[in-house]
DNA sequence: ATGCCTCAGCTCCTGAGA
């Protein structure tokens, strides 16, 4: 079972990496169950469900004219959607969630020989729906603004909805571009950055508090290289003198958290010609690892 | 450097991103 995130700035532009990245993932033999994508920068109505579809997908979006816009691509129907955090007055299409019912063998742990010689499985390995969360983070733009302000709202709305979706979906994933590093691991030049958007400790401090909640950053539950980023500025090179920062995240709860069987950025798209800024990061789960 | 690159749109510039 494989989870994915992707900010593709612009589904428009993207969307024929995006096809050829899925189809390229089924074909090396480990399909993406869900992908979330953000940034899709298009009103509902210009959203390419027809491609998705032929490619073998189901989709759900949330769209808006020229900026921000989520999805969540997916090989079986979401349901009970909902888009953006209840009860949160929001103008921005930033988050999209869906239940997926996964097959028994996706998330059943591996079976362990007991000591009787009987198989044991853990006390979640029966069939069951897993909570998808997509978002797009506000961005902030610089600390002491109105922007900053907003996302601060935001993230606390969020750390209470989601705590409220783990009350009764105990496995739960939330992904996508958080706009927020968790320490200075994540930033290229951490002293050039201190208290900068997106390395602020107010920020910061927000993250732990979704983490609190009982979550893990999937990419820290397995060795990682050096300088491992997820976003690169289009300007000066940047992607190419890997200065960048992991803002994309992928956090599992406490209840998927023992499944998970590798996380890692995959930079090839990064290399296409005209690339998002982002590169997708990916989850896999489940005794297929 | 209020720069650099990329994208959308009331498109020949501006706002926004990060």
């Amino acid at each position: 079972m494989k989870f994915a995130t992707w900010n593709v700035n612009s589904l428009a532009v993207r969307l024929p990496q995006v096809l050829d990245w899925l189809a390229a993932q089924a074909a090396a033999g480990a399909p993406v169950d869900v992908l979330a994508l953000q940034e899709l920068k298009m009103a509902d109505e210009k959203f390419p469900a027809a491609a998705f579809a032929e490619a073998g997908y189901h989709a759900q979006w949330f769209g808006q004219k020229t900026y921000n816009g989520v999805a969540l691509i997916s090989r079986t129907a979401g349901s009970s959607v909902l888009k953006n955090i209840p009860g949160f007055d929001d103008e921005h299409a930033r988050v999209i969630a869906a239940t997926f019912d996964l097959p028994a063998a996706a998330t059943a742990e591996p079976a362990l020989a007991g000591d009787s010689g009987h198989p044991v499985s853990a006390a979640n390995a029966q069939p069951g729906s897993v909570r998808v969360i997509g978002a797009y983070f506000p961005n902030g733009q610089a600390p002491g603004t109105d922007k900053f302000a907003y996302k601060m709202r935001w993230l606390h709305a969020l750390r209470n909805w989601v705590q409220q979706e783990l009350a009764t979906h105990p496995r739960l994933v939330l992904m996508g571009d958080y706009n927020i590093t968790f320490d200075d691991a994540d930033v290229w030049d951490p002293e050039g950055m201190r208290e900068a958007i997106h390395c602020t400790t107010e920020e910061r401090t927000h993250l732990r508090a979704l983490i609190d909640l009982g979550l893990h950053d999937s990419m820290r539950l397995f060795p990682q290289p050096e300088k491992n980023y997820s976003w690169w500025d289009y300007r000066e090179f940047a992607f190419r003198r890997n200065r960048g920062l992991r803002i994309d995240h992928i956090l599992v709860s406490n209840g998927l958290a023992p499944l998970a069987r590798s996380c890692a950025v995959d930079k090839l798209p990064r290399k296409n010609e005209r690339p998002s800024d982002h590169a997708p990061v990916v989850l896999s789960l489940g005794a297929a690892a």
